[in-house]
RNA sequence: CGGGGCGUAGCGCAGCUUGGUAGCGCACCACUUUGGGGUAGUGGGGGUCGCAGGUUCAAAUCCUGUCGCUCCGACCA
């Protein structure tokens, strides 16, 4: 490990002064018991939906991270910066991102300035990093190189969540690297993976590193952090071993064998007539006619949009016990498309209602949903109800290139699927259903893809002896190997040792700082409030004044504050003409580590030591208390548990 | 954007069905009381009932519109 500087804000306090207003009932607003408590404990304001008012309190952690998230990239090499969040147009539209950024559901706000500028605040840099690369870096001499910020960033959530975990404007820490070539990017990537590990368990966070879908940013390579937490909106899957970890996004396992179908294959693969009315759900067939889920295939209709107004019917088919990964489907579609037709926008049912918004001419009218086949025929595609002289697609809004409806299937197969010998499916007709086909006697010939959603209890591709289990988690950190996606399209080229010129390889590797604090809130706490751990707690040690009125404990309470603030621990003395009990309770509140009561003892210089974690009391004398507190946070700085 | 819920004092809520001069708890201020786990009492301050329009002698309450917030699905640190 890295030999660090402890972290330290500095800075001891009076509470009558903080300016602390504590709630005792939970905000409407909250859902989540660490958006509740940082409400409550006075950490946070909303100004509006997904907008926060960082209070002092949350402020002093919020340095904290920042500083340990420093100290670690400092320490790999790393180069601090600060980037301009009020960007260009022309930058985003240069890589191609400002349409998809700033339209429909762009997530980027942006606006125009008096002199007609389109402008945009940064949702994040890699125009502006690569932009500066360009300029900056002519040669390999100077690679690798890494530039990281940690600054607010904007983004336009379609729906802001959870208090900090899903806002507006956030505090991120972000860093983009920049190589020669791929193998200096992954040792880079390699040493980000190890900071970040570092940077975690210095905050005192249980935090677990999956193998992730790259998404939109693009790239190879990628994986993220996950604080494990009831409330986290992901789903990881991990095996026992811990040799596999992985976003369920992601995620592969090997499927459950399949039943066989008894009697396989019928009427040479084209399958034999079963009347199923009323049974157009994998249960209703299973309960109904006894067969396994695993014998059947089930096919679904959706529907692809391409930025450049393509409109792709897909039919994807699955074994019957299994769930479809979207993330998956979807790279699977681009991967065939995109080339072509600009970005994926969305993959959707195709109903009834997509056709009416989306003003697709198609008359689902011949489908039979509930009993579709794997060959189902194009031809269900082929009646245009708006057709006159014609007329070949729907209306396009202005600005938007006109819809093009491929009038044939995109036709898919998840492998569980594509390898059952004989199978039951739809009969592509109202209230039948075949036994015994099979993809021969059906004359189709699917690629085997994988296209199915791992889950808990899958067996485990590296050791199928593991099963997967399952946990939920926060994201608070993302590294990515982007390749040289960006370079390329911002030109960002520099010469190589050969005197030829080449693109940029890139890394980026992001934490949400922000994110975190509240995600530390979400996995250390208890009935009675926050427990932050040491090295991110806003204040290190809080010294109660049992009773303000006694001045032998004021004595004693502020000769001690004083000794532990001289001694370099950050401290905060409860000055305040409250109750004891108050005070108590807000200590607990609002989470400080050590908790140092001076009441009944302090006429015999004793005073009460309480660990804020698990609640350890222990009664010693006063002057014994700088050393004993300067020993445990001392070790919490540096991440070493919850210094307990 | 689709679908539910909610806007009344700083916070949590009642009142609305059945129109008639705006209430409760917490918080805040003063005094008293209490003084090791949100003490008790008395008195006090604070609200154009989200906003606009309409119905009515009269609207927090009924009608229309609008804005905001929040929860369930697609985005991501």
């Amino acid at each position: 490990m890295i030999a660090s500087a402890p972290v330290f804000v500095g800075a001891s306090m009076r509470v009558s002064r903080l300016l602390l207003v504590t709630l005792r009932d939970d905000p409407a607003e909250a859902e989540i018991t660490s958006h509740k408590l940082l409400l409550r404990a006075g950490y946070i304001r909303r100004i509006s939906s997904g907008i926060y008012a960082y209070l002092p309190l949350l402020w002093r952690v919020l340095q904290k991270i920042s500083t340990i998230v420093r100290q670690e990239m400092d320490a790999t090499g790393a180069l601090e910066t600060l980037l301009p969040q009020l960007q260009p147009a022309d930058l985003w539209q240069r890589s191609g991102r400002w349409a998809g950024y700033t339209d429909g559901e762009g997530i980027m706000f942006h606006l125009t300035d008096r002199q007609g500028r389109e402008l945009g605040l940064g949702p994040t840099h890699e125009e502006v990093i690569t932009t500066l690369a360009a300029e900056l870096l002519r040669s390999y001499r100077q690679l690798p190189v890494n530039l990281y910020q940690i600054q607010t960033k904007f983004r336009d959530e379609i729906r802001p969540r959870f208090g900090l975990m899903r806002g507006r404007e956030f505090i991120m820490k972000d860093a983009y690297s920049f190589h020669a070539d791929e193998d200096s990017l992954r040792q880079t990537y390699a040493a980000m993976d190890q900071a970040y590990r570092r940077i975690f368990q210095r905050c005192g966070l249980r935090a677990v590193a999956v193998e992730a879908d790259s998404g939109a940013i693009g790239g190879s390579a990628s994986q993220e952090f996950m604080v494990t937490a009831e409330a986290g909106e992901d789903l990881i899957l991990t095996s026992a071993d811990g040799c596999y970890a992985a976003n369920q996004e992601r995620a592969v396992s090997l499927p459950p064998a399949a039943v066989p179908l008894p009697g396989g294959s019928r009427a040479a693969g084209a399958g034999e007539q079963l009347s199923t009315p009323n049974q157009s759900t994998i249960e209703q067939l299973c309960s109904a006619h006894g067969f396994d889920a695993s014998q059947l295939v089930k096919v679904l209709l959706l529907l692809a949009r391409f930025a450049d107004g393509l409109r792709q019917p897909l039919l994807v088919s699955l074994r019957g016990d299994q769930q479809l990964n979207e993330v998956k489907l979807a790279n699977a579609v681009s991967a065939q498309l995109a080339t072509e037709h600009g970005a994926l926008l969305s993959i959707d049912p195709l109903t009834a209602d997509l056709v009416r918004s989306e003003k697709l001419p198609l008359d689902l009218g011949a489908i039979s949903f509930g009993y579709l086949g794997p060959d189902l025929a194009d031809a269900v595609l082929a009646h245009d109800p708006t057709s006159q002289a014609g007329a070949a697609g729907g209306a396009a809004l202005p600005g938007t290139p006109p819809i093009r409806l491929v009038r044939s299937f995109l036709r898919l197969a998840d492998s569980t699927a594509a390898g059952l010998e004989a199978f039951v499916c739809g009969g592509n007709a109202s209230d039948s259903h075949r036994v015994g086909a099979s993809w021969k006697g059906l004359a189709l010939r699917p690629e085997p893809l994988d296209l199915r959603a791992a889950q808990s209890g899958d067996r485990c591709l590296h050791d199928p002896d593991q099963c997967l289990q399952s946990a939920r988690g926060i994201e608070v950190g993302h590294i990515f190997q982007l390749g040289r996606k960006y370079s390329e399209a911002l030109d960002a080229r520099f010469t190589n040792e050969s005197g030829v010129d080449e693109a940029l390889w890139m890394g980026c590797y992001g934490i949400g700082v922000s994110r975190l604090a509240q995600a530390a809130v979400e996995q250390h706490h208890d009935r009675d409030g926050i427990c932050w751990p040491v090295a991110i707690a806003p204040y290190e040690v809080i010294v109660v004044i049992a009773n303000t009125q006694e001045t032998v404990q004021v004595e004693l309470a502020e000769a001690l504050y004083g000794e532990l603030s001289a001694a370099g621990l950050e401290v905060l003395l409860d000055d305040r003409a409250e109750r004891a009990g108050v005070k108590f309770k807000d200590a607990d509140l609002i989470g400080i580590p050590w908790r140092v009561v001076v009441g009944r003892g302090a006429a015999a210089g004793q005073v009460e030591l309480v660990c804020r974690a698990g609640g350890a009391k222990r009664e010693l004398d006063a002057s014994a208390v700088r050393e004993v507190l300067e020993l445990e946070i001392g070790r919490g700085r540096m991440g070493d548990g919850l210094g307990t």
